[in-house]
DNA sequence: TATAAGGATTTGCCAAGGCTAACTTTCCAA
DNA sequence: TTGGAAAGTTAGCCTTGGCAAATCCTTATA
């Protein structure tokens, strides 16, 4: 329906969103100029996917939203797959499924959810929104303000950088590990944690892509 | 690398090549018009993908031919995959791989192609190229014109066409079926064939279709 | 051998998506 | 209150890949 470019526009508006995203900050997401950011949006605002005021920003229309949602539902459902049957790490299935989204049709995406029985998060523990476009698990929370000396579980990793990727793979922390806070650093905010038996020092910058809940979900 | 329009011209130029691949032929495969293949033409041959003689018709250089097998090998390995992992049927993933091949990385198609066991065809028969191009399994004969009363064993059925691709299923006609021709039919060619005790009749335009081969091969 | 049909190319058009350079608006800090 | 930096837009250009219409070449047939 739409092209690849469309749709690439339209996950960044949704990631960066909800409301009165700027164009610089679209442009430098989707690694494009300005001017080629405000010449979409004004396609996009045309298309009534969005709702554009000069100077100010864009915003999703409903119908944005939902073709937004569509992509992000093929791209973790993608993700899922691939780690499922080609047993495929964390760190490797963003790019293919950055790319794999635009050319999976509404039929195969349907035996994609079937064959994995409709799951709700991808490997890095992001939700994955339904068919309409409903998305729930959003009350994960950030572990770098999380509080200290609670049992905490891992809920989501980052997704688009793979070297951040390893480096928590190595260190044990994926969607299901457990751990505590410690201590919290003064000044740069980093976290001393414990994984089972032993301590781990997370920056705060990795900590604030890291999120958790309290209590295991089922 | 290359575009999508790129990669589907070029793949249409081994279909029907090998040599001398007319315009007009080329644009209603493609369903193009004469002028755009006229033009794409130019384009490749400025990429040193295809030979170009004016008026007489384009041919893959082996650059080119390289780069449609990489194509071809990529479309086979994904509707195997998807006919292996998803369970979709012979005339489900045709039009599917035909999006998805040329968002396929190298590394992705390496890693189906292991997890698949490195196929020699897909399920349709077709040989699969190797990883450098390398063609195998061109031995077999088209039913139409193979002899009366022997024992064949069907090696290869169409995939673009799902009309005919469910016809074939229906009755009984894929890759491994065992079937011998009893009669010729006189003028128009078709076929009278027993597959089991069961007697069927292939049309002549079918039976161009579908090749078959002597013995069963390993 | 002449001619017409059909294949091939050329010409001129269009939209999508990029870019740089120049200009405009906004808004913060002095 | 205002000057300038940063954000946003506009103008003008480019490539890709489409199209229709006009023209050119080849070839089969009369
Ligand atoms: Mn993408
Ligand atoms: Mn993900
Ligand atoms: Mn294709
Ligand atoms: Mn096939």
């Amino acid at each position: 329906m739409y092209s690849v470019a469309v749709e690439d526009y339209l996950k960044s508006l949704w990631k960066l969103g909800p409301n009165n995203v700027g164009t610089k900050q679209l442009a430098d997401n989707l690694r494009v100029s300005k001017a080629s950011a405000t010449k979409m949006i004004l396609r996009l605002a045309e298309k009534e996917l969005v709702d554009h005021i000069p100077y100010k920003g864009a915003s999703l229309t409903k119908k944005g939203e939902l073709e937004a949602l569509s992509i992000v539902r093929k791209h973790r459902l993608l993700e899922t797959f691939l780690s499922q049957t080609l047993g495929l790490g964390r760190e490797e299935i963003h790019d293919e499924a950055e790319k794999l989204e635009h050319a999976l049709s509404k039929n195969l995406e349907m035996a994609i959810a079937e064959y994995l029985g409709n799951p709700t998060r991808d490997p890095h523990g992001h939700p994955i929104p339904g068919p309409n476009g409903e998305l729930y698990n959003e009350s994960d929370l950030p572990l770098c303000d999380s509080p200290i000396n609670m049992s905490l579980t891992v809920m989501q990793v980052p997704d688009d950088d793979p070297s951040i990727l390893s480096w928590l793979e190595n260190n044990g922390i994926h969607p299901g590990t457990e751990l505590k806070i410690i201590s919290r650093d003064k000044f740069d905010g980093g976290l001393n944690v414990k994984i089972g038996a032993i301590k781990k020092r997370i920056s705060s910058s990795i900590a604030s892509l890291v999120k958790i809940s309290f209590e295991v979900e089922n």
